[in-house]
DNA sequence: CTTGACTCCGTACCATGGTACGGGGTCTAG
DNA sequence: CTAGACCCCGTACCATGGTACGGAGTCAAG
């Protein structure tokens, strides 16, 4: 098996090789083997990893959340219901999010269009609702 | 006019007395005048602009964002316009953030369903989605 | 063997949004 | 006058997600 140096993993998944070694201090990432010199050789692996956690991390998850995901991956056995479980349980956590920037994203376009309907004499109803006393 | 210390402010506001420090320091509320022991001597509006702060942050202002609102709202005459487009601009990333979240729900839930519906000797679709290549 | 790119490590630093600590001064009620 | 609550300040600390620095060792090409 080929072993690739951390600055390969790096620029093959698209992260800078500093990112790669706080990912595994995080524990992102499995401490990989070193060579005498004390250089790491990762397997090609990590590289699917690696964009793994960028994915997820677009996709609003904390890197904590992510370490988690990923640490289903590592059971040996599969423990399918257990995945299964946490995958629920983030499926859950990902609605709350939506329902929370549902609600933000209601309030905001609500203020918005009032604003544009008013009068022009009228005080701005954004601010209005944010609490000012009309210019202080 | 009566004065409120740093306390009472925060009090009425509900927040700590150090975020209130921490919020002078960001620019966020105007040093006040002091006494000649050096205490703050805040006048009331602190408190209302406090709470726009907060509710500001409720809807996913950063405290950045929050400070130019603010700056907008002492503008005399009430720039409601700036005020609009910055909502507009907000409105816009939280939509953003909720496709975001949407589409990792349904990766989320493709996984689990097809996970649910897999044989007894199938390998963890989840798992596998996820990048194993077979335990490591 | 030299050169230059790469890697090692610990540590410090950036922004964000605060919270806590410690040693001092102040204010107010009793 | 004293006790206790409050306030002052600077600074350090928490978590999050990295980025940068500097001195040293390593590796591969020429």
């Amino acid at each position: 098996m080929e072993s690739l140096t951390i600055g390969q993993v790096a620029r093959r998944a698209g992260v800078g090789v500093e990112t790669v070694r706080f990912y595994e201090r995080r524990g992102l990432i499995q401490e990989p083997p070193r060579r005498e010199s004390g250089y790491r050789q990762f397997s090609a692996d990590v590289v699917d990893q690696l964009r793994f956690i960028k994915r997820a991390q677009e996709l609003g998850f904390s890197l904590r959340e992510v370490r988690e995901l990923m640490s289903l991956r590592v059971t040996p056995g599969c423990n399918c219901d257990r995945v299964l479980r946490r995958t629920e349980a983030k499926i859950e956590d990902v609605k709350a999010r939506i329902r929370v920037l549902r609600r933000m994203r209601g309030i905001l376009e609500t203020l918005a269009k009032a604003c544009r309907e008013r009068g022009t004499t009228t005080a701005c109803p954004i601010l209005a609702a944010l609490g000012s006393k009309g210019g202080g």
